[in-house]
RNA sequence: GCGCGAAUAGCUCAGCGGUAGAGCAUCUCGUUUACACCGAGGCGGCCGGGGGUUCGAAUCCCUCUUCGCGCACCA
């Protein structure tokens, strides 16, 4: 046994020491070719570049939690770490960096070059979060790590492409795309966020062709745009405007006449009923443009800044600029009526959070494929979502699910493996569609380049980040073109997906297709879905809010066992968490981290508690032996209660209600264990009352101590992992011929009360239930004359059943110094005294009392007494509760009436007493 | 506009048909051989408003209000 451990808990080295044996014994390496039942997570991969904030702590505690308990109920567990490329977020971060110290663009330096940089950057910072994750005390295979642009991965993205390519659901083709004008690239609509703006709604006219001074009013919040309309629509059931059909009206700069059309989604009631078609930069104006073969005139650069479409003076011109300018060139004609402040939603960029213009380009689309199979697992729950109602998300995003736009312009991440041969690669690249039936001789779609390499040009185009995290599942575990591996063959469906509801579409519903496409199975046989963690004020934790404390400073304050534990506790099934901060003194605080740091020592303190005790009785805390002749009523009680929480624990682990864990956790700990039995055990331990001692009473405690202590630990572990590592260890518990550490110590399959009698345990049970309840009524009313610190008050207990034998467990847990047992005592007037289970207990005061005082004390009782019973009475006076309500229930509420009636009864004599 | 959540003690949240709960905060008392990161006790709730179902509603249904989040081509 180890030396006295400390009187405080200090989390830190003792944490990173654990965590440094974990890895070094092989504890977390997943066994493809265990026998056991497997149990596999696969980890949603974070950003390779990025930091760990209070979101991967939620997300990644509950699967370490998953992980953990898996193994301890003696399954083969393979958590599957690693990391995402995060396309346009790294390589921004790079290019922001060659930017800002060497005043470089990634132009500059050409592909190769800016992407060895990007490398480079990766191998320096790319770890971060990993190192951050094993802080946590995550459980994942490191020796499995993997990054979606390994090499292998990378064969497995270019095959997808190519399978899809060649099945015709992969395809090229000019289309009206998100642009991102600060990424100067394409984006998939997910990617793209509706934010409300602050606007301004610009009235202006154009005037009818072929008509003197006929004026037709259009709003729009675009007026930059104008130069690119090609048409003006109004609603064919518009009366004012039905005869304009046909006719032209003439835009003003640049002069042009542009034909006046109907169509129906022009809605009569907004602005002025007439909308302005400007088909290259908006959706809806490209389909009523394709509808009515109105041209297409692009305005804009890729940048975001006015072409020569637009005119001499306007090119070159920021959009936003150009807006205003627009308005006043406008207004110098005469053409602009009003302007009105106007609140609209514009789309922005969810990474470089810039407005997106709607653009057409060349891009790479994606049909999906199984949609169907992927839409019905999830539907019939053979993917379960928990909480459920995202099934209902999902299934409206599949039903209305849109081609895929996964072609990216950047340089970082997997390129879109097709070649042009070189004299027809313009010819080809302008081509408006491009499809399987075009490959052959000029087109070459394949995993390898084409032989002849220097005769071909590459698609400079890479893919969208999610076209390979879409793959994960299994692309982590076997290669492309060879057959599944052992890995994959033990691990694959994976069991548990934990991540957030905010990326169902980006890569949840996408893993699932995938996974059937390519795998014939679903990825996953159940997805929790976390919530998001907001600070105090109900706002979503961010870097950019500086609204999010470092978790890591956190864990160096706190301990990561603090954090895990606060953050579960907090963690209802899928709804947000709100992660309070404090101020004292300067300082912030996390109120529910101290909590869990609190736990964290209260848990350590019971343990020094047992460790106090002589070092022989310890030497068999391995194997603790329970002798159920030779315990105490207090330590079946105990006992039994343990089993209740074991078995409540199995079933939220089954519900997978993580704050429900932490609150059992917390509650038979502190409250049951230490709180009530400890304390009674006291008198036993210190072998109170037996002046000679009692050896077999000592013992028994100590094995009930042990037996409590040991099955905790474990039931505690996937929480707290550190802290119950430590203390199996400081405690000797670890069975020599068994696993070395508490992680891989299975869970005890039988019952702790096994071999008992259940009518000796329920019988305690009861007696000690009565007992605790006599202590709490004693309590009150030491603590209503402000007795609570003079221990020699004296209790006098006329006890029901005329016998009381639980006295020195009464004496200790109310504080008293004397407690008589003395049947048919007579209290003389004025004696506060207490109904209870046990009997009816006197408090004499010996003429320390406030008559006053305790008359109002007592009528204020009495007053709620007879409250109860008034509640009672009535409810019994009703027929239909008597004749429809459950027996049990009524039964109940027969009891209560009893139970009141005497204790008005009691009351109103005091009262009585005390008034003469 | 449609859909989905949430509203319970001063704060953060449990409870989801059968006497309103925890932690924090606050107040009173207390260092008794695990722990002041502690112990004992108290104060504090028309369970968002209004209707309904039921013997019985914080809990189920309807409706309204407020907040949050998705989805949608309203210029």
């Amino acid at each position: 046994m180890a030396a006295e451990i400390s009187k405080g808990y200090q989390p830190g080295t003792v944490e990173t020491q654990w965590y440094g044996r974990w890895v070094d014994a092989g504890c977390f390496r997943g066994d493809e070719n265990g026998v056991r039942e497997a149990y596999s997570i696969v980890i949603p991969p974070p950003n390779v570049t990025g930091i760990l904030h209070l979101g991967h702590v939620l997300n990644n505690t509950i699967q370490d939690i998953l992980a953990r308990r898996a193994r301890m109920e003696g399954k083969d567990v393979l958590w599957l770490p690693g990391t995402d490329h995060a396309g346009i977020a790294t390589q921004s971060k790079v290019e922001q960096k060659l930017r800002k110290e060497e005043n470089k663009t990634r132009r500059d330096y050409g592909r190769e070059e800016f992407l060895d940089k990007v490398w480079e950057w990766k191998e320096e910072h790319g770890g971060i979060i990993i190192e951050q994750l094993k802080r946590l005390g995550c459980s994942c295979d490191w020796s499995r790590e993997r990054f979606t642009m390994d090499e292998d991965y990378s064969r497995w993205v270019s095959k997808v492409f190519v399978d899809l390519f060649n099945e015709g659901l992969i395809y090229r083709g000019k289309r009206m795309v998100n642009w991102c004008p600060k990424s100067l690239t394409a984006l998939s609509d997910e990617e793209v966020v509706m934010k409300p703006q602050k606007s301004k709604l610009y009235t202006m006219r154009y005037r009818v062709a072929g008509e003197d001074d006929r004026w037709i009013e259009i709003a729009t919040t675009r007026p930059e745009t104008l130069m690119g309309d090609t048409g003006v629509a109004v609603n064919p059931k518009d009366a004012r405007y039905g005869d304009l059909v046909g006719k032209t009206a003439i835009r003003p700069f640049p002069e042009a006449e542009i034909p006046i059309v109907a169509d129906e989604h022009i809605d009569p009631e907004f602005g002025t009923g007439v909308l302005k078609v400007t088909p290259a930069h908006d959706k809806a104006d490209f389909a009523i443009g394709l509808k009515n073969g109105l041209e297409i005139i692009d305005v804009l650069n890729p940048d975001g800044t006015l072409n020569a479409h637009a005119g001499p003076e306007f090119e070159g011109m920021d959009r936003f600029k150009a807006r205003v300018a627009a308005a006043e060139k406008l207004e110098a004609m005469g053409q602009l009526v009003k302007v009105e402040n106007y609140e609209n939603k514009v789309g922005f960029s969810e990474r470089a959070d810039v407005p997106i213009e709607p653009r057409i380009s060349m891009q790479w689309f994606l049909k999906y494929p199984c949609v169907e199979e992927a839409a019905a697992a999830v539907a019939n729950d053979e993917i379960r979502f928990r909480p459920d109602r995202w099934k209902k998300t999902y299934a409206h995003w599949m039903d209305g699910i849109q081609d895929w736009c996964i072609s990216r312009q950047l340089w970082w991440g997997h390129q879109i493996p097709v070649w042009y041969r070189k004299d027809k690669a313009e010819a080809l690249q302008n081509r408006e569609s491009l499809g399987a039936s075009e490959a052959g001789a000029d087109l070459h779609v394949g995993i390898e380049p084409p032989e002849d390499a220097d005769e071909w040009v590459r698609d400079p185009d890479v893919l969208d980040t999610w076209f390979s995290s879409w793959l994960w599942p299994f692309a982590t575990m076997s290669n492309s073109d060879e057959e599944p591996s052992a890995t994959e063959r033990k691990f694959y469906p994976t069991t548990d997906l934990v991540t957030a509801p905010e990326i169902i579409f980006f890569w949840v519903a996408r893993m699932i297709m995938a996974g059937y496409r390519w795998r014939g199975e679903p990825p996953f046989r159940n997805v929790y879905f976390t919530g998001i963690v907001r600070d105090g004020s109900g706002r979503k934790m961010s870097k950019s809010l500086g609204n999010s404390p470092d978790p890591l400073d956190i864990i160096a304050d706190y301990g990561a066992d603090a954090l895990r534990f606060a953050i579960m506790k907090t963690a209802p099934l899928g709804a947000d968490i709100r992660f309070e901060i404090a101020n004292e003194g300067g300082k912030e605080i996390y109120p529910q981290v101290v909590e869990g740091r609190n736990f964290a020592n209260k848990l350590w303190n019971a343990a020094r508690l047992r460790q106090m005790q002589d070092d022989a009785a310890t030497t068999g805390a391995a194997a603790p032996k329970l002798d159920p002749e030779a315990l105490s009523i207090y330590a079946i009680d105990i006992l039994a209660k343990l089993d209740d929480t074991e078995r409540k624990i199995a079933q939220a682990y089954e519900d997978y209600r993580f704050n429900e864990l932490a609150l059992l956790l917390y509650e038979f700990w502190w409250s049951q264990n230490c709180d009530w039995y400890l304390e009674s055990a006291k008198g036993d331990l210190f072998e109170e009352g037996h002046p000679e001692g009692d050896p077999a009473r000592k013992a028994a405690t100590l094995a009930t101590m042990d037996t409590v202590l040991k099955r905790f630990l474990l039931l505690l572990h996937p929480f707290m992992p550190h802290i119950t590592e430590e203390l199996w260890d400081n405690l000797g518990y670890r069975d020599p011929d068994g696993p070395e550490f508490l992680m891989n110590t299975p869970l005890p399959r039988d019952s702790v009360l096994a071999g008992f009698d259940p009518k000796t345990v329920a019988a305690a049970r009861k007696k000690v239930k009565a007992v605790y309840e006599a202590v709490s009524r004693a309590r009150n009313l030491k603590a209503e004359y402000g007795l609570g610190a003079n221990r020699n008050v004296s209790f006098i207990i006329d006890p029901e059943g005329g016998t009381f034998t639980e006295t020195a467990v009464f004496k200790r847990l109310c504080g008293a110094g004397e407690v008589v047992v003395q049947p048919g005592f007579q209290a003389e007037k004025g004696v506060p005294a207490a109904l209870t289970a046990i009997g009816k207990i006197h408090l004499p005061l010996e003429g320390l009392v406030d008559v006053d005082a305790e008359k109002q004390r007592l009528e204020k009782e009495l007053a709620k007494a007879e409250g109860e019973l008034k509640k009672v009475n009535h409810k019994l006076a009703n027929e239909n509760f008597v004749t429809r309500a459950p027996d049990e229930v009524v039964a109940e509420i027969r009891e209560r009436k009893g139970h009141w009636q005497e204790r008005v009864g009691e009351l109103q004599g005091m009262v009585e007493n005390l008034g003469g």
